[in-house]
RNA sequence: GCUCCCUUCGUCUAUCGGUUAGGACGCCAGGUUUUCAACCUGGAAAGAGGGGUUCGAUUCCCCUAGGGAGUACCA
């Protein structure tokens, strides 16, 4: 056994530790589409399920706990933005507000417990209470928590520690360290005896089996309300990670100018799935200098050390450069039919067209989309329409014959290769003593109308014998 | 106001006390070139500021500044 390998296998725990299967979840609230950022939490939590132990898990839970903000359109656009990344998650997605009746048998648990308390302030009284508690630099206790008892409908709140400090061991941000005084008795039932967000997320996902909470930095604080509601009940805390949140470009907060927008509208640029997860996963999270990941790389070497702990900003340069590399690895069949979609009406002659030209034209796209621009000179209808400085070549003087030559020559040719056809013309151009200047531009000219095109023998032999010599011929 | 988090080239980042502070995107210059790209070579470009700790700080601690989050009977 190589001395590399044998340290390895050493510095492995005993062989009697099997690895305890990782759940994690994903819990968007239905109240748009798959945002960026969502994604990223998604792409975040399904690696490290997907590339944990055996038996791990990636689950989906829908927190439409306030019916009143619910949308299913926008649940059913997250699971397909999802879907699109390919992001698989395991059983049904949980709906949060399903649960209502089990949030309240775990409140009613903690009344009983002594966990909880009921709490009568409401409305104005409340407000004012809460104004009084800020003014003199208090912690904010109803008077319930150890007082006589209301009357009618009342709240459920946590009897929270008022002394000392609660701390979230953080994967990500480390100890963090919370005066309990800063905190407050969180409401778990509402007067009307839902329960609240604070609640349902803490029973479900312990419900769940969620080991691993990997979600935005914004919830960062409510770990530790949340951690309060674990203890209360005696269950384990899960593991912590809170995810820095993505910014624009200019550094505030993400919004729709800045391409917070949702996956689809990503796939509707001709990003590629594995192209976006590229570069949401290189935000935030890096594994040396690597730049360029697969999946199976990615799935390989995801951990959550790897995530840093600023908030990074969206480039789309980058975004697309890296869509590029992507791209650039399809297949030439997978490319086309990728691009398909981007490129209009299309004939089956024009798909031959597009495969032979695949590879020429994958250097030219960033994204899916420019592959129209890419291939235009493939597409336009004969007779082309010359455009802009293309004009000049074929005015020129002597241009008409070379056309000629080059089309009299070709007609007889047998072998139809990028290769052979640049040859060609080579010896063809040297034979007839004019130099490739005279030649080369009045014939790209007539080939593509003045489109951007590869080189000439590329160009030949991307649009067959049966195009490119009656696209000669026009031109005489 | 209070609590918490963050701060390396324009941007994303590497570095886990000792480096000429590395890579990528973008940018600039050159090469290649019959158009457009791609590609190759080179270049400019960074540790917010101030204190400590240390033989030595980008790295550890404190303060300041700037940015962000939370402070709901929203999620």
């Amino acid at each position: 056994m190589p001395i590399t390998r044998a340290l390895a296998t050493l510095s492995r725990p005993p062989m009697s530790a099997t690895p305890t299967p990782i759940v994690t979840r994903f819990a968007p609230s239905p109240t748009g589409y798959l945002h960026i950022g969502g994604a990223r939490t998604a792409l975040f939590n399904w690696l490290l399920a997907r590339g944990g132990p055996e038996g791990s898990k990636f689950l989906l839970r829908i927190e439409d706990t306030d019916r009143a903000r619910q949308n299913d359109d926008a649940a059913s656009a997250i699971l397909e933005g999802l879907r699109w990344l390919g992001l698989d998650w395991d059983g049904e997605p949980v709906s949060q507000h399903s649960r209502q009746a089990r949030h309240a048998e775990v409140a009613q648990a903690l009344l009983e417990k002594g966990g909880a308390y009921k709490c009568w302030l409401a409305g104005e009284d409340l407000e004012a209470a809460k104004a009084r508690a800020r003014e003199a630099n208090e912690r904010f206790t109803s008077p319930y928590r150890d007082g006589a008892p209301g009357e009618g409908p009342y709240s459920v709140r946590l009897k929270a520690p008022l002394q000392g400090d609660t701390v979230i061991e953080d994967a990500v941000q480390g100890e963090v360290r919370f005066p309990n005084a800063a905190l407050d008795d969180v409401v778990l039932l509402r007067s009307d005896g839902t329960p609240t967000y604070m609640l349902a997320v803490v029973a479900d996902d312990h419900d769940m089996g969620v080991t691993h909470i990997v979600r935005g930095d914004d919830h960062l604080t409510n770990a530790a309300r949340q951690k309060h509601i674990y203890e209360a009940m005696g269950w384990g805390t899960p593991l912590f990670a809170h995810v820095p949140l993505i910014h624009g470009q200019d550094g505030k907060k993400l919004s729709k100018r800045h391409g917070a927008l949702g996956v689809e509208a990503y796939a509707d640029e001709g990003f590629l799935p594995d192209g976006l997860f590229n570069a949401l996963l290189k935000l935030g999270w890096s594994h040396g200098d690597d730049e360029v990941i697969t999946r199976a790389q990615a799935l390989e070497w995801f951990s959550l050390g790897g995530i840093g702990k600023a908030p990074g900003r969206l480039d789309p340069d980058k975004m697309r450069n890296l869509n590029a590399h992507h791209l650039q690895a399809l297949s030439d069949e997978a490319f086309v039919e990728r691009a398909l979609p981007f490129l209009g009406d299309v004939t089956d002659a024009q798909t031959a067209m597009l495969l032979r030209a695949a590879p020429f034209l994958k250097p030219r796209c960033q994204l899916l989309a420019d592959a129209k621009d890419a291939a235009g000179f493939l597409l336009a209808e004969r007779p082309l329409q010359i455009t802009g400085k293309a004009e000049k070549p074929l005015r020129k003087e002597g241009a008409t014959e070379a056309l000629r030559l080059v089309h009299d020559d070709l007609s007889s040719a047998q072998d139809w290769s990028a290769a052979a056809l640049d040859l060609r013309l080579q010896s063809l151009a040297e034979t007839h003593g004019l130099t490739f200047g005279q030649v080369g531009p009045p014939v790209r000219a007539a080939l593509t109308g003045g489109n951007p095109s590869p080189s000439l023998g590329e160009t030949l032999h991307a649009l067959g014998r049966d195009e490119a010599l009656p696209r000669l011929a026009d031109r005489l």
